[in-house]
DNA sequence: TACCAGGTCCTCG
DNA sequence: CGAGGACATGGT
């Protein structure tokens, strides 16, 4: 069975570096891992949250829209009534929801941290995962996005992409929990490596994996893929 | 038309 | 716990 590092070797190979996570820039999407500025890693909290289930470019429009209606730092979000917070977000789906869970996550911040993203993100892994997972509408692929790509510290996100092909290449991949152990297991604990693999791992699923039949024709993995699961 | 997109919450058994 | 439904827009 491939291991993940070799399969990382392959994509990497394949599709080159991928610079996770997309931040904008003058109006532009920029993809570029490694650290952020303190306006950027709240950046990376709001798309975090808004692309649950969501397609990116409809995110993008929404974080736009917050940024044109003035209601885009973290204590713009906090006092902006959620009728103001829907109308920006409304092409991102689940606006209702995901307005709330904005403006409580945003309140939260604000109020224990004064607005400093950058204090919350001083305390260990566990401790700021535990305290993500207490936010509503912060869930564990939502938590680690952010603490890989907005606190950049070691935990591998995994997501419904990462776990179909999971299934396909027979790794493990019943529980969110099982299928992030085996990655965190198999290597070395570096933030950047975690960064480029999971953003690999999306270029491979959209490219090959995207539907429920594979698409194996050029797939970098495809000499190794036994395809034991349709999951 | 139907399905899907970088999930999470709530409710039941 | 785990399954099942609700949440919603925009692209193919």
């Amino acid at each position: 069975m491939l291991k993940p590092t070799q399969a990382y070797c392959l994509l990497l190979k394949s599709f080159g570096p991928q610079g996770w996570w997309p931040v904008t820039r003058n109006g532009i999407t920029e993809h570029r891992g490694g650290p952020k500025s303190e306006g950027e890693k709240w950046e990376v909290v709001v798309g975090a949250i808004l692309t649950q289930n969501t397609a990116w470019t409809n995110v993008e429009k929404a974080l736009a829209e917050m940024r044109k209606q003035n209601s885009w730092s973290i204590e713009s979000v906090a006092t902006a009534t959620e009728k103001k917070l829907e109308k920006a977000i409304r092409s991102a789906g689940y606006f209702r929801q995901k307005a709330k869970y904005l403006k409580e996550t945003a309140k939260y911040i604000q109020k224990n941290y004064g607005s400093k993203i950058e204090k919350m993100f001083s305390q260990p892994i566990g401790a700021l995962r535990y305290e993500l997972l207490s936010l509503k509408g912060i869930g564990p692929e939502t938590a680690d996005s952010i603490i890989l790509y907005s606190a950049n510290k070691p935990r591998f996100v995994v997501d419904a992409y990462t776990r179909r092909i999971c299934g396909r290449l027979g790794w493990p991949h019943s529980t969110y929990k099982e299928t992030q152990e085996f990655f965190e297991s198999n290597l070395p604990e570096e933030v950047k490596l975690y960064q480029e693999y999971h953003a690999l791992l999306v270029k491979l699923a959209k490219r090959h994996c995207l539907k429920r039949e594979p698409l194996c024709e050029n797939c970098p993995l495809e000499k190794n893929c036994s395809r034991p699961n349709d999951a």
